[in-house]
DNA sequence: GATATTAATCTAGTATGCAAGATGAAAATG
DNA sequence: CATTTTCATCTTGCATACTAGATTAATATC
């Protein structure tokens, strides 16, 4: 998805503001709903207008603020159309990813998912959630090696930051934790075993654990939804 | 996809200037690797640079133009990862939509299927290229519509987009129109019949005529594409 | 006191000017 | 003549001022 940080290039106030602001929606420092007014941000950067402007301009482009004339602008409220359509994208992706390595996945490809297995295990037991977060991003990142199919780790990852802003309002990762690693290690070992259907049956339960949170949370914070 | 038009609300000078560019850049009328200037697009627009520099910007984040810090602003070269990729997602999406609409089409679905298949052989008849162009997008919404996933329809949108501006360089469509058309008659038939391996086969090799249109350009433009 | 009207205050859109770096052509040097 | 250096010109980034419409609070009216 676009220049997302400009990261070869000069970085511009721009850049740095809009960094910090998307990190701030995704993680819900900034809640949906929320007012965002150009001077206020200007003010506290210590910028003029204009920069804050092409920032908010690029968040918007991305789905994460709403910008009307003439009128405040806001961060951008959760769809649940937007969410079913991230989870059909993000279903049909993997299962296509799964098949993929599961045909392709040769000793090394099998050393690097018990690797990564092995390093979840310690975030696990080291209950580092942050750590397991990223490890998670590495494990789906390594199925998309192993298939050559490395593109589709950005729709994955463009997808799952939508989501991830969502489950950010519900408990904490710790309790599924264990979960999580648990279905890992189905995968990976069915991916290791050539095992295309095993790998889907077990990736689409993982996904699936999903969609109860989506609907618990979604049920409990319907001011942080739109009106549809 | 963000604010695309920006059609619910008052329309500004910026989205003026984003929908002609657009336009213009999908339609290869400004190609890759042209130069854009503020200060021309502004003179020429009768406007600052301001809207126009905000336009720019837009059409960054959607990855039309490529702004550099003091560098001239130029039209995004193709990208074969970014080529590789849409094929990927479309591929995956595709094969859900179709067999989810094997599963629940019922005869309204096939009716309207049928009256799709209809309106396709009529363009093909008058040579109206435009307007199987338009047909063929309503065909795959209608497909989505059946499957009950209606947002897939804009991931399809958007992966087609990107493939549309290449496919723009080859052949005119004429000679692929009846092709095409009895790959949407192979489809619909499956799906009526709710025979979805059928209609995957067919839909794969509906996209997989895109393969060798694309091959075939690429190799002939190659001051078109990215150096990678 | 409730409602309608008005006015102050907020919003983003646009125009303009300047700054600093990138570019490319002309001029100086060997 | 080839190479290097310099300088004019181009580029976008940022600051500021102003405008028109939306919002909201205060006021007037019943």
């Amino acid at each position: 998805m676009a220049h997302a940080a400009q990261i070869t290039d000069t970085r511009t106030s721009v850049d740095d503001i809009f960094d910090l602001l998307r990190s701030e929606i995704l993680s819900l420092k900034l809640r949906p709903g929320d007012k965002l007014s150009e001077v206020d941000m200007a003010a506290r950067f210590g910028v003029s207008r204009q920069p804050v402007r092409d920032a908010f301009s690029r968040l918007a482009n991305q789905d994460l603020l709403v910008i009307r004339p003439k009128r405040a602008t806001v961060v951008k409220r959760f769809s649940t159309r937007e969410i079913n359509k991230s989870r059909f994208v993000r279903s049909a992706i993997e299962e296509r990813v799964l098949r993929r390595a599961a045909d392709l996945c040769d000793l090394v490809g099998a050393a690097r998912l018990d690797m990564a297995l092995a390093e979840q295990q310690k975030a696990l037991e080291s209950k580092d959630v942050a750590a397991f977060g990223q490890l998670d991003y590495a494990f789906h990142k390594t199925l998309c090696e192993i298939a050559q199919v490395d593109f589709a780790f950005d729709v994955i990852m463009e997808e799952k930051a939508k989501v991830d802003r969502l489950c950010a309002l519900g408990l904490a990762k710790e309790d599924r934790m264990s979960e999580l690693i648990s279905d890992h290690y189905k995968i990976a070992k069915a991916v290791e075993n050539h095992d295309a259907d095993g790998a889907v049956i077990a990736g689409m339960k993982h996904l699936g654990r999903l969609d109860d949170t989506i609907k618990r949370i979604s049920a409990q914070n319907s001011d942080y939804f739109d009106p549809e």
